[in-house]
DNA sequence: CTGAAAGCGCTTACAG
DNA sequence: CTGAAAGCGCTTACAG
């Protein structure tokens, strides 16, 4: 087994100290009066065997890891995979890596995973919080911890987050529907009390009040399968023959809208209009194509990494909360 | 700024000694016959206080870290984003942790990621190789570092990897759509000289070369933008007009075919059969829903993970390779 | 049964 | 210009 070298070993092979050899490695040759030939003495041999830092040891006595922990609902959903991989791209060229988690949106694994990132020693965090999560976070910012939400907050806790505004996107896109002379327009959501199923919910319900229309609503249980949850929308389309159009209030919630919609050999647009929330490959290419809101990805990766890396720089405890815009495409699931 | 507690400030308050807390803490309380009130004593104020012990510090005295470097092309390829999700949850249940980046298939930025892991003593890695990594792999070997490649492998360099059966899943999808009546056949692959892809072009060869069918070779530069993928398929159909059907050899490049040939307004099946590589919502959902070879994904994740950790288990250096069967997926696009 | 002490690989204040 | 030494927070061999 190759031992690996540490700076103490290459300080003897050149017979200098170990304090020589650590100011040159960090770049403080110039600031510390070393002699720019044994900087490069040290430099060559550094890269001759192939020395590599133990950052473990650094991190340990700076305090400092240079890694932010990420918590996203799913990873294996477009939406978190696409923010994750800005994020990780933004975090990268600022000089942090990313350690990264899914909590399947489960309060106990959210719990664990915050654990580890706190024995971990990481220098901040971006989380979507699940439910019930607010206590760990207080403990967090308690222990001055840098934290940002985002796809969703909490209402009970002051921290940075950076969100879309559900609410205002849902309500322009009902608006939209009903002027394109949907009248019986269902929502299909989730059973959540989290924020942003909420806001959606409460843009679609008042579209449609404003406008003196009947709400039509099927929430569906969180962690249900796949097949369960197609079977729930054919249901609901099934119970509700007055339909017109379905608002989804997620991405694979539309995804699965699209199946039950095919199982049912219902036609979309002359039989039935579709709206979803958050884009996909899938909304764009369908025929016809599915009229979704948008979320800002590049825009929520960015501003999650400069409040992040802000509040790392700064003392002082500023707290920012971002609210962006979803964006209203249009495409031929919703013409009339 | 609330100091964090450490061991040494358990034992003072409890006036013990430091042993005492850490054998405590780490369960070894009955082995090294610490009373149990004691034990009780420790484990109350450790949770009341809500002392988290560093893992830095632990590491860099265990030399283990109990993480696993994972380096995947990109996290935002639904084929990768599925993996890393499953890897993540195996890992999570055998007490690892992913540390994981997309290298975007560029060798600089995979060494890159390499260094990184190695300076964070990283106990595993497990890499999709990009080219011209050869020389970093061995290096990584030659320190007795635990390695399994997948997706693809490099095969001057005996290392363990998961890999699927890419020639022969290739072949038997193109004698699928040559049984079929398909005649003239394209491959839409890229420009790479990587196992994987070359083994898709080489099972098409082959089959195509055993009915005495022409070749039709179409390969895309590998990071080309979306828009021009689509344009040089649009343009590579228009030049082709024989062509009766089409094979993917990507799930990025089949999505774009999909919109090329919707810009194209060509029908699929009856003008076009069309069958991808990697399984995709879009293929499934499409209409009509296109043929595909999926990837054993739980399976992959299995393998890689239950290799790492024999590996990370054994001192002897035993290689593993495996290659699984991707599964050839009928569905309408490729009926006749 | 319990504790003092060395050491993992770094950084840096201090001394010369 | 350079070096000896303390200390980051742990684990564990050794001693009693």
């Amino acid at each position: 087994m190759k031992k690996v070298l540490s700076i103490a070993d290459i300080a003897r092979k050149l017979n200098i100290s170990i304090t020589s050899v650590s100011f040159i490695l960090n770049g403080k040759a110039e600031e510390k009066r070393i002699s720019p030939e044994l900087a490069k003495r040290v430099l060559k041999l550094v890269n001759d065997v192939g020395y590599v830092p133990n950052q473990l040891a650094k991190s340990l006595r700076t305090g400092k890891t240079n890694i932010i922990g990420l918590i996203v609902e799913d990873i294996s959903n477009p939406f978190f995979a696409n923010v994750a991989r800005l994020i990780e791209e933004n975090a990268n060229d600022r000089g942090y890596k990313i350690f990264y988690c899914s909590s399947e949106n489960n309060t106990i694994k959210t719990q664990e995973l915050i654990k580890v990132f706190r024995e971990r020693q990481v220098d901040g965090y971006i989380i979507t919080p699940a439910a019930g999560i607010e206590k760990d976070i207080v403990s967090l910012l308690n222990n001055q911890a840098k934290v940002v939400l985002f796809d969703r907050y909490l209402p009970s806790i002051n921290t940075s987050y950076v969100i879309v505004d559900n609410m205002g996107g849902s309500y322009k896109a009902m608006t939209h529907l009903i002027q394109q002379g949907f009248k019986n327009i269902g929502i299909v959501t989730l059973k959540s009390d989290q924020t942003q199923m909420q806001k959606r919910l409460e843009g679609y319900t008042l579209a449609m009040e404003e406008h003196g229309l009947k709400l039509c609503i099927k929430k569906i249980k969180f962690h249900d399968s796949t097949e369960n949850i197609i079977d729930e929308i054919k249901d609901f389309i099934s119970k509700n023959i007055k339909l017109d159009a379905i608002f989804f209030a997620t991405n694979y919630l539309g995804v699965a809208g699209l199946e039950a919609i095919k199982q049912l050999n219902i036609s979309i647009t002359s039989d039935l209009g579709v709206l979803s929330f958050d884009d996909h490959d899938l909304f764009r290419l369908y025929s016809p194509s599915i009229s979704v809101l948008a979320q800002p990805i590049e825009e929520m990766s960015e501003n999650l990494i400069n409040i992040l890396l802000d509040h790392l720089d700064e003392e002082k405890e500023s707290v920012k909360q971002i609210m962006l815009s979803p964006k209203l495409i249009l495409r031929e699931s919703t013409q009339r």
